[in-house]
DNA sequence: CCTACCGATCGGTAGG
DNA sequence: CCTACCGATCGGTAGG
């Protein structure tokens, strides 16, 4: 009695991901797509309406993973230094578990359509938005030097987590957790050993 | 009596660079680029061979930028967190003078034919390396914490430099060397005070 | 550098 | 979910 024949499209949509994330969105051809499922090109649209809502709902998903990971953090009591290396576990661990769509979002939201590219954007502003006011909570209450430029720290800390996007392989010894901790050690407590010599110049 | 009109193929270069960038190589046509400098599609061909010729070409420019800055850096004789600030510099200042082909290179190297493909992809390793040589070294000698994960590290420099592709924006306040700096200084002194106390638990 | 064109392939639809 | 097909567009070529 159930009409919807839900599980079908969500194959679809998981390996479209993965096509997707491989060769790019345009590409990736219906038929390709089709194939990887064992049907004709034209069986899809049984399922789905068009390729660009494949692309929208990928990337929905992403920002969706995103969001419920972090904001969940917004009044959390830890300290700043804490609360940012549990920020960074979690969006490391959002990239890990979702690979596919994740190299999705980074790379394909481009081409989306007008107001879907503008929600994306400003999707993105949120996330920003978020790092910047742990970064700045944790300046004023002492957790982090005062010295820093908020923006630019916060640039410092999404490089890390995003870009591991490229190089991370779920498979591997590094659980996101590992990954996190280093990083955020790195970033706390810096490469030089402590009370190290001024940097000498050249 | 110069039968290489070499200025003209440079346009094009240069608008495949923004074409690409902007759109993704797939959704860019060959007619699209030949609007852009006022010529009919089939006349690209005057003046190049292929499409794909036009992705390697861009895609070696801008490999051959990174590599001549870092690689001159190899034999540099200065202490390595001053090394690792210049290298952090200069790679900063290619993406930076390059964004076109630089967001070319990080997004559309996937598409590249099979040889090309090899071809970038060691030439990754070999950044890879020069950052992972450069570290070891300052662990050895020490300039860096040696607790430090030698592979990790070179992810989160790499992380900074490379993801400012998706940020910088070249006309504003902001200079390559500002970025550089920035992000050198947190790297390596960390964002937290010194002799702060340990990260309070949870 | 243009006109005119090639075969191939694209996303999507009709009708079953 | 398939067969058969649509118009549009693709990269590239011939001939000038």
């Amino acid at each position: 009695m159930t009409d919807t024949p839900k599980p079908r499209r969500e194959q679809i949509l998981d390996s479209a991901s993965r096509l997707f994330s491989e060769r790019g969105y345009h590409a990736t051809s219906m038929r390709d797509l089709a194939g990887e499922l064992g049907m004709q090109g034209g069986s899809l649209y049984a399922h789905i309406s068009s390729k660009e809502e494949l692309l929208i709902e990928i990337v929905n998903q992403a920002s969706r993973q995103f969001d419920e990971a972090l904001f969940t953090l917004r009044g959390d009591p830890r300290p700043a230094d804490a609360k940012l290396r549990e920020a960074m576990y979690r969006h490391i661990r959002v990239v890990a578990d979702n690979m596919d769509s994740a190299t999705v979002f980074f790379h394909e939201w481009k081409h989306l359509s007008p107001e879907a590219y503008d929600r994306v954007t400003g999707w993105r502003d949120t996330i920003d938005a978020f790092y910047r006011e742990l970064i700045t909570q944790g300046v004023q209450e002492g957790y982090f030097r005062p010295e820093l430029d908020i923006k630019m720290t916060a640039y410092l800390v999404l490089s890390a987590v995003n870009w591991a996007y490229t190089w991370y392989r779920p498979g591997g010894t590094l659980a996101p957790r590992d990954v996190a901790e280093q990083f955020a050690d790195m970033l706390l407590l810096g490469l030089r050993p402590a009370h190290a010599a001024q940097e000498a110049q050249p």
